[in-house]
RNA sequence: GCGCCCGUAGCUCAGUUGGAUAGAGCAUCGGUUUCCUAAACCGGAGGUCGCAGGUUCAAUUCCUGCCGGGCGCGCCA
């Protein structure tokens, strides 16, 4: 069942990387769990004689700071020894001498903790960090196998609303999260580009479609046709069945049809990109739908070649009943297509192009039954690489307030929230100017839209992505407090702090400077980015990186507000080494930001 | 009816393969700015982890059943 490891590594398409890749070269050798944790569980493994992986696993933060960095549960050996877990505890901190970076072994109850010199964590990660620069925390376990990354993928006989946002930050970071990891992803806008709904838009065309108006008007006009099709559909049920034929002539390739599709979809084309240019978003790939429209064939061949297809009610379906995945359905009783023959085409099309190792679908967890079928079927139809493709669903966005409804043209589009957020980021700006008593920046635009929409993207990535969300203005216009503003401004705090120091900063420091208890906690988290990122890639699942994050820039802020702690001072090696822990600090809420698709001002 | 997801503080959410006194943000109350950016920081108050069983030395975490919410289940995508 499982897919032959050797037919999947091979990787094909060698398609130009969009970012500059001249920072990230050099890449992370070594596995990134914990390299204290790591050392901790080898200090212990001699003591226990259990293996040094799964002691590194079961190690974990004590819930308090007093009780040291690194604690051991002796629970599982207490079966073993046959003794009481806080007796094996007290033997093993007898037992284990402290080293390296573990500088005392302490018994605490059930547990055995370690507590961590400051100095030699400070000494091990933080050079690394400013040597590495954009490149810190990113790794090398994709072992640049190829990754399809579907995701966006709007609707163009529909407006782009907000809960488009959804699909679209969650994938872009996806595929610069899989980029950071090793992987070589493939950002593909599966357009919605085909299908009934242009029937119902040519349909409603034949009536008072105006082309004057569609170019002047572009999207929205297409819209209002949408809302107009659904209002006269309710008094005039006969409209839906005219749609449908008119899909029917669409895909038999009717000239007008045709002409009429192309336009539509130029039109929304353009202004969608206008949203994807202010996300900073780009595709390597944006066939939709209509790609695949002479693929379609060939997949209906296979199907019938392995005795898949039965006819229902003059339609085509395959029967999934005994996996209890119902019946799909392949072919309307007019013989006009549906998604899922499109989706079977495309994911055989980006296995022969791309020959993933993994395919992803970022898609809102209600297709969740579609794509288990489709899975199904191509495992029906013999393709070993069925098990490469994940669907990776994510909860819808609902709205609180009113009732919203599309067809009725109440709508929230992605566009104006983008640009109601980049407006509140300048005035932002401009009160603390006001309040501050200082000059405008002469950048105040490119900073209010790094801000704005940056507020917006964390929004949507900092909580798991399953989660169901509810649409209001001020959560998504917020910019205190866990949001991607208070990451922003700690890092340009720290930009404008490396300005006043004027100086390179060295990873040649002092480490006996960096003794603090807040000191230590803060470089344990800057060393914790890349797991977050591992963690992440593995589970499709952004908010990994965001929750980390956070803390890194809580820490900082705890440190940095505190009364007896100046980065700058007359101590110069003290400077030099505070300068050491706070550009690392910046260095790693950018680099995680980067992944998560989200650019930092220098200034706030 | 069947299936999938969810239920943790007033609100929005974390909780890393079961483990120590369940953590943040918002809101609220009280503090912090002659000193590197207050979009920040510190402190107070606030929780029967939906309910009931079960497994386990140990359950917010795993299992079962209820209750409550979301989504899906053939000619839309």
């Amino acid at each position: 069942m499982g897919p032959p490891p050797g037919a999947l590594q091979i990787a094909t398409m060698p398609r130009p990387p969009r970012r500059s890749d001249a920072g990230r070269v050099r890449v992370q050798e070594s596995c990134p769990m914990s390299r204290f944790a790591r050392a901790f569980a080898e200090l212990l493994a001699p003591a226990t004689g259990l293996d040094v992986d799964e002691l590194a696993a079961a190690i974990g933060p004590p819930p308090r700071p007093e009780m040291g960095e690194l604690g051991f549960g002796c629970f599982p050996l207490a079966k073993l020894l046959r003794k009481a877990p806080p007796a094996i505890a007290a033997e093993l901190a007898a037992a284990v001498a402290p080293a390296g970076a573990i500088r005392e072994v302490r018994a605490e109850g059930p547990y055995v903790n370690a507590f961590l010199d400051p100095q030699i964590v400070a000494r091990e990660v933080l050079p690394d960090v400013v040597d590495r620069g954009d490149a810190y925390g990113t790794l090398d376990i994709g072992r640049d196998g190829c990754v399809p990354v579907d995701f966006s993928s709007p609707n163009i006989a529909k407006p782009f609303g907000i809960h488009h946002l959804r699909s679209t930050v969650i994938g872009h970071a996806l595929v610069r999260m899989l980029r950071a990891a090793g992987y070589r992803p493939v950002g593909i806008n599966h357009i919605g580009d085909w299908g009934t709904q242009f029937g119902q838009l040519l349909a409603i065309w034949e009536l008072e479609g105006d082309e004057q108006r569609l170019r002047e008007e572009g999207i929205s006009y297409l819209l209002a046709l949408y809302v107009e099709f659904n209002t006269r559909k309710v008094e005039q049920p006969e409209l839906q069945d005219r749609a449908r034929a008119m899909f029917k002539l669409l895909e038999d390739g009717e000239d007008e049809a045709r002409r009429l599709w192309k336009l539509f979809r130029d039109v929304s084309l353009a202004e969608f990109e206008r949203v994807y240019a202010m996300l900073g978003i780009s595709f390597d790939d944006i066939c939709g739908e209509s790609f695949y429209e002479n693929r379609m064939g060939a997949v209906l061949e296979q199907l019938a070649g392995k005795q898949l297809l039965t006819e229902s009610d003059e339609a085509t379906v395959i029967d999934l009943e005994a996996w209890d995945l119902g019946t799909a359905l392949v072919k309307k009783r007019d013989g006009s297509t549906l998604y899922l023959t499109r989706d079977l085409a495309a994911a055989e099309y980006r296995h022969e192009t791309y020959t993933f190792v993994r395919s992803l679908y970022v898609v809102g967890a209600a297709q969740a039954l579609h794509f288990a079928q489709m899975i199904k079927v191509l495992d029906l139809l013999g393709k070993p690489w069925h098990a490469a493709i994940q669907h990776v669903p994510f909860g819808m966005m609902r709205f609180d307030d009113r009732k919203m409804s599309t067809r009725k043209g109440d709508i929230i589009f992605l566009e104006d929230v983008l640009v109601r957020a980049v407006d509140l980021a300048r005035e932002t700006i401009e009160k603390g100017a006001r309040e501050k008593g200082r000059e405008l920046p002469e950048n105040i635009d490119e900073q209010a839209h790094k801000i704005g929409v940056g507020a917006v993207v964390f929004n949507d990535l900092k909580n798991r992505r399953t989660r169901d969300v509810v649409f209001k203005w001020d959560e998504v216009l917020s910019f205190e407090g866990a949001t991607g503003p208070y990451l922003q401004y700690t890092a340009a705090r720290i930009a404008s702090m490396k300005e006043k120091y004027g100086r390179a900063v060295s990873g040649d420091v002092d480490f006996s400077r960096l003794s603090d208890p807040d000191e230590l906690r803060l470089a344990l988290a800057i060393e914790a980015l890349p797991h977050s990122l591992r963690r992440a890639v593995d589970a499709c699942e952004p908010s990994f990186v965001a929750d980390r994050l956070l803390d890194i820039a809580a820490r900082f802020s705890t440190l940095y507000a505190r009364k007896d702690w100046k980065v700058i001072s007359e101590d110069e090696p003290l400077t030099a080494a505070r300068m050491l822990l706070a550009a690392s600090t910046r260095q790693a809420i950018v680099n995680g930001l980067d992944w998560l698709g989200i650019d930092v001002p220098t200034r706030m």
